[in-house]
DNA sequence: CTTGACCTTCCTGTAACTGGAAGGTGTATA
DNA sequence: TATACACCTTCCAGTTACAGGAAGGTCAAG
């Protein structure tokens, strides 16, 4: 299959895959005689695995990692599974993170409402606000 | 004050202090003899409105938008409210994002357990389910 | 007089792509 | 047969918000 198909069949886009291929991640297809990328269904299973583990929020580097450790014949599941829990820890605390700023920036609007909307000096105004902000 | 007070009364680094400047988030300030840069309270008070937006996730893009505004006179609240707003949307869905990420985080690697870890081919473990894994 | 903590500018690198230019290819249609 | 159109290719540049580091000037203390 062409690029495009195996971009769909790997919701990658095919910028994305020509750049994995680039940097290593995705081996080199072979190419047709007008020079066109030819994918089958071995170059489909690592694809898939490299998009799963985005959608895991790993990084490149990490999967990197990961696939280097198959190519040396490692078993990498101890590792993979230890960095799917540090993850799920990472973005727990991106969460509460976040669920901190929500709630900041609801009361930093609700107060604003009650602003005037044309103080040009922001003495008086929700830009007044954001200037005295302190991470609290 | 010189930069690294100044860095440390807006909790910015000095690195950030001098790109900011060099973007013209910041008022270039005056220079001591030797060149060195020396701030005062107006300084501050911007750069305090800045490090505040950032700590609310705006974009330098979005908060040189409200300086210019500020800098037309015009009274930047009423847009500042509304990014306000859309910033709080905007993270609230994040946050469902990754809420539902962390759970197929638990999810994957509670099975894991019960995976072999030492499964070469990755037919059985852990990677396996990586590469099914589909945006669901 | 040297040590150490500052300060300066300038250049490079980061992560993970995306956009766009310039040009070749393959097919359907007028 | 021409041409329109959707593909494909490579390569270069830009994005975001800085951080790292080199090379060198400045200032006070010991």
């Amino acid at each position: 299959m062409k690029i495009q198909e195996f971009s769909r069949q790997t919701s990658l886009s095919a910028k994305t895959i020509r750049y994995y291929e680039a940097i290593g991640i995705l081996p080199p297809p072979r190419r047709a005689p007008n020079g066109y990328r030819e994918y089958d269904e071995g170059h489909l299973e690592r694809a898939h695995f490299v998009a799963g583990a985005r959608s895991l929020e790993l990084s490149l580097g990490e999967i990197s990692e990961l696939l280097a450790m198959q190519n040396r014949r490692e078993a990498p599941c101890r590792t993979m599974l230890d960095q799917i829990r540090r993850k799920a820890d990472q973005i727990a605390e991106r969460i509460s993170l976040l669920q901190q700023m929500e709630k900041d920036l609801r009361k930093l609007y609700k107060l604003g409402l009650t602003f005037p909307t044309d103080d040009v000096d922001g003495k008086d105004c929700i830009c007044h606000l954001v200037k005295e902000r302190r991470t609290a």
